[in-house]
DNA sequence: ACGTCATTTGACCATTTGGTCAAACTTATA
DNA sequence: TATAAGTTTGACCAAATGGTCAAATGACGT
């Protein structure tokens, strides 16, 4: 799972160590698993709020509490910072695309594929927010990823669509149609909290109305595919 | 319609003299109407590429073909050009919102909203793109419009979905959530278009692919919430 | 022709930003 | 304890950026 895809530009230079440690040089491990750590979750939070443009290294290193010089230090530009971030998404996507395959009907493939993706942009929404701003933007980071990864992915899914299609347990739609309606309806719920809280008298969603939200989603679209 | 909303931060400057001009100063109106025409269409392709932070003076003025120090003139400040920029989109949005209330029946009253909203982002993919931008970054300019213009909009049109869904006409959902959906979903064919075209061989969605799309989104919705 | 007002523009500036560097400091091992 | 490797950090820099300004130019009514 470490070999996800390979970015187009430099190969990344912020990589771990190339292979298994040599199990001698691993002193200290404390200091750089641990700065990287706080430099990536403030790279999130800032990355989140004011874009690639936006984010100044300084700002990231104030927010994660080290020197900007000891940023540079552990990533050599604010690209490959923002790289590494767009990275940890991307596998979180990549594992929230997993319930697809839970079941081969596809009522119950479609409800644990939309919660799953629900439960994502509730829990990280920062990083789904990433995310969004990056497919937006033409997707210069990953779009290697969707050549590759993502094509597949939605390759091998679209055979199950028309499948379930023929067999008659879904109402006939482009499969892609489909995926574009969950991901959009799903990021939503990251991309647009401000939006809802400002709708909801200026709370943020408490987790009731967002379980009853994901339900209200997953029976519309699954039943909106399924229902004939 | 030109008061839409008023921005919280300074009355803005840029608008057009206070009322009917005084048909005296009417003088040479073509620099000026000409000028910003151009800033404001080459400023929505920077900023929907770059966003706020990335987007430059420098860019902008250089692809309206203007020298930098003639844009400060027209725009006192880049937020204010940015603004100007927001207020277009924002006219564009409530127009589409408009065919929401053509019928009483849900089915026509969605379909149409649904079509008119993919249609701006078909036809208007830049300025949607900002909007969407505007909206992640938690509206720092179109708060006001939030709080104002669009909880009334919602507000309204919340009743009607509750009276439908009392008439038995809509299945039991939160209007929000509803409109949500909607929102995101459409949205994503301007925001997305890169992602799409990538899942499309390279090649951005044909004509026939929108409409196709646009219906399938639209009986996936309707359906979704009407089917009993 | 003249005065007035809108417009244009090159030169300029203070600030911010990403990134560098070398010297100091820490830790672990030989 | 000497040495080497990893880490920390203040000082520094060149480039870019938003914005200013004053002088020049153009247009128009009188």
């Amino acid at each position: 799972m470490d070999q996800l895809y390979r970015s187009r530009s430099e190969a990344k230079a912020t990589d771990l160590p190339p292979d298994a440690t040599p199990a001698v040089r691993r002193a200290r491990p404390t200091a750089r698993a641990e700065n990287e750590r706080a430099l990536l979750e403030a790279a999130e939070q800032i990355f989140a709020e004011l874009g690639f443009a936006g984010a100044t290294t300084a700002a990231i290193a104030r927010k994660a509490g080290v020197p900007k010089a000891n940023l540079h230090y552990y990533f050599a530009t604010k690209e490959a910072l923002y790289r590494a971030v767009v990275e940890r998404v991307l596998k979180a996507w990549l594992a929230a695309a997993a319930p697809f395959d839970a079941s081969d009907d596809p009522s119950e493939a479609l409800a644990a594929y939309i919660g799953a993706k629900m439960d994502l942009a509730r829990a990280m929404p920062l990083a789904s927010r990433i995310w969004s701003a990056e497919i937006m933007r033409g997707a210069p980071i990953v779009q290697d990823f969707l050549d590759t990864t993502l094509t597949d992915w939605v390759a091998a899914r679209e055979k199950a669509v028309v499948r379930w299609i023929s067999a008659g347990k879904l109402k006939p739609i482009d499969a892609r149609v489909l995926f574009y309606m969950i991901w959009a309806t799903t990021q939503q719920y990251a991309n647009a909290a401000h939006e809802m809280a400002t709708l909801n008298g200026g709370r943020p969603l408490d987790d009731a109305a967002f379980e009853q939200a994901k339900r209200q989603v997953i029976e519309t679209i699954v039943g909106g595919v399924t229902n004939f």
